[in-house]
DNA sequence: CAGAATCCGCCGCGATACTG
DNA sequence: CAGTATCGCGGCGGATTCTG
């Protein structure tokens, strides 16, 4: 059971889980997932890829050229997330997109 | 995409997969859950279950009975999140035991 | 373009005390 | 036994500024 707290350790930040499924099945640079994401500070993004490079779950790759060029993709591991994101997607379509039938602020 | 926003808000908590967990296919206790869980206090307990049930993935039953008895269950939309938890549990088996060999920085 | 470093505000969570 | 109410801290995330 503390299984779940490792997973949930990895996967806990506001945008870990919109990072990963950016990333999946392709390679992204930076300036793409901050795009993505929109509204976050360079500061919090960076912090975020980090601890995701950290435990494992996305590559980074440098590229030393004059303008920097940073990619980053899911590692083997990183793929092994991917059913834990689709099976939230699929809650989420089931029972988030309902409510919000009239509904869209932000 | 944004489906798993509204999932990840849901299941956005410390204690909240694990009482999902502990929730899987039995009915328990306020008390029992506490118990389980442990390390946490009642406010915050307390408080994790409001949301799950505000969120309509667990279920409250009052006892009108002289000891107070509350029971918990899993309703139907919680019992979706399942997957969700099995996914997470099979990850953290895969990476998350071999990990802590020896190494355990913070 | 892709960071690093710093400061700050919010709130999630815990601890405590009190209640029916 | 199962809460409610209040307070306070720590840490995450955001904003800003500065670099190669």
């Amino acid at each position: 059971m503390y299984a779940i707290a490792f997973t949930q350790n990895i996967l806990y930040g506001r945008w870990k889980y919109f990072i990963l499924w950016y990333l999946k099945g392709t390679t992204r640079r930076y300036s793409d997932i901050k795009n993505f994401l929109g509204d976050l500070s360079q500061g919090s993004l960076t912090k975020q890829l980090r601890e995701l490079e950290n435990d494992g779950v996305i590559a980074r790759e440098v590229f030393p050229v004059v303008p920097p060029k940073v990619e980053y993709s899911l590692t083997e591991k990183g793929m092994k997330l991917i059913p834990v994101l689709d099976m939230m997607e699929a809650f989420g379509k089931e029972y988030g997109e309902q409510a919000k039938s009239t509904n869209d602020n932000e």
